[in-house]
DNA sequence: TTCCAATGTGAATGATGCTTCATATATTAA
DNA sequence: TTAATATATGAAGCATCATTCACATTGGAA
C-alpha cells in the first residue's frame, strides 16, 4: 500500500541560488493554498505550477512527482511543530512539572488551532502516503526534548522518567488531537483541556513520595 | 474541500432481494481487500468490480460514486465499532468506575487491533471525503453509552457527570489511537496502557469525598 | 567577457479510469 | 402464466493528468 519506494519521496535537487529558494517557497505555498481550497484530489501538478508561477517543468526540477512534493511538505510541518515543541521544553527546564504539563498542552493546542484549515488540509493530505518515518522522526524528537525537561523538574524526582515520560505526551498529544479532529463546542473543548491538566496532575502525584 | 454534495455519498438503491445483499457484501469485501493490499490510489472501480466477481455497472446501481463506496464503507465500521462500546457498556452498569475506565480501554484497543491492517486501510481511505457526520454520529451514540455507564457506577456519584465523561472517552480515546498509530513497541504499548488506567483512576479519585 | 552549471519552459506523449446507458436476465406477486 | 419490478452487464464515451525532454534563460566564477 502506499508509496512503495521511499527513497523517491526525496526532493530531487536541492537550491544553490537564491532564485531556486524563492521557487520551492512558491511551490511550498501554492500547494498549501490548493490543498487547503480543494483537497489532495483536485492538487493537480499543472495548478500547483500555475498558482506557483512557474512552469510544470520547474516542479519536477526539485520533486520526482507529485507525492515527494506533498511528503516534502508534511516533513516541513512536523520539522516546524517539533521545533516549538523543542522550544516549549527548553523554556522550561527547572519548573515544575504541573507548569510542564500545563505548557505542553497550550503549545500542542495552538499549534495546531493557529491555521486550523492547514492544519486538516495537511493531515488530510499525508494519508495515502508512507509517512512513518516523518511521525517517528517527530516522535523522536519530541520524546528527547521531553525526557530532558521532566528530568529537570524541580519539585520532583521520578524512578522511571522515560516510562511517565512516555505517557505524558502520548495521553496529552492523543488527547488533544482527538479534541481538535471532534470539534467540540468551545465551552467543551476548553474543559476538556482544562480536565486534562487536572488530570494529569493526578497522575504525577501518584508518584510523589510523602 | 473533500466532497461537496452531502446526498451524493448515501446509497443510491437500497437491496430487496437477497442476491443484492449478497452482492453489496462482495463489493464491501472486495473494496477492503484492495484498500488493504494497494492503498485508495489504486482502488479503480473496475478492479473493484473485478473483485467482487460482478459487473461496474452493478457497482453503479448501489453507488452514486466510488467516493460514496468508500463512505459506506467507514460508516459500516463505525456502526460496529458503536455496537462494541455500547456493549461493553451494557456489560459493566453498575461496575466500579475503574472497571469501567479498563473495559473502555481494553475495548477500544482490541477493535483497533484485531485486524490491524483493516483499521489503517480505513482510516487513510477517508480522509479525502467529508465524513464529519460519521464521525458525529459515532461520538454522540458512544457519549451516550457511557454517559449511562457512568451514572450507574457503584462506587461514585458524580456532581457533573457529562463533564467528567467526555474528558474520560476523549482522553481514552485519543491515547488509544495515538499508540496504535505510532507502531509503539509491545513492551511500550502495554506500559502506556496500564499507565493510562492509572491515570484515569487518579482522575477519579479527585472527585471522591472523603 | 566567457563559459559552465543552475534554473526555467511547456507542448506533446501516453496512460488511466470514471460513469453511462441500452440491453439482458432474474424474481416476485397476482 | 404474465407483467412489473429488481438486478446485472460491459463496451464506449469522455475527460483528466502525470511526466518527459529538447531547448531557452540566468547567475556566477574565472
Amino acid at each position: 500500500m502506499a508509496i512503495s519506494n521511499h527513497n523517491s519521496l526525496k526532493p530531487r535537487r536541492t537550491p544553490r541560488q537564491a532564485r531556486a529558494t524563492v521557487t520551492m517557497d512558491a511551490i511550498f505555498e501554492a500547494t498549501i493554498q490548493l490543498l487547503v481550497a480543494d483537497g489532495i484530489h483536485r492538487l493537480t501538478t499543472t495548478r500547483v505550477a500555475e498558482r506557483a508561477g512557474v512552469s510544470v517543468g520547474t516542479m519536477y526540477q526539485y520533486f520526482a512527482h507529485k507525492e515527494s512534493l506533498v511528503y516534502a511538505l508534511n516533513e516541513r510541518y512536523l520539522a516546524a511543530l517539533a521545533d516549538r515543541i523543542e522550544i516549549t521544553c527548553r523554556n522550561h527546564r527547572g519548573a515544575t512539572v504541573s507548569a510542564m504539563t500545563e505548557a505542553l498542552i497550550t503549545t500542542y493546542w495552538q499549534a495546531k488551532t493557529e491555521r486550523i484549515e492547514v492544519t486538516k488540509a495537511l493531515y488530510r493530505s499525508v494519508a495515502e502516503l508512507d509517512n512513518q518515518p516523518l511521525i517517528d522522526t517527530f516522535a523522536s524528537r519530541v520524546n528527547r526534548a521531553t525526557m530532558v525537561m521532566f528530568e529537570s523538574a524541580s519539585d520532583m524526582t521520578f524512578q522511571d522518567v522515560s516510562s511517565v515520560n512516555l505517557t505524558l505526551i502520548t495521553v496529552i498529544f492523543g488527547t488533544v488531537r482527538n479534541v481538535f479532529e471532534q470539534n467540540l463546542a468551545p465551552p467543551h473543548t476548553e474543559s476538556v483541556l482544562r480536565q486534562l491538566t487536572i488530570m494529569c496532575n493526578a497522575y504525577l502525584d501518584t508518584f510523589r513520595t510523602r
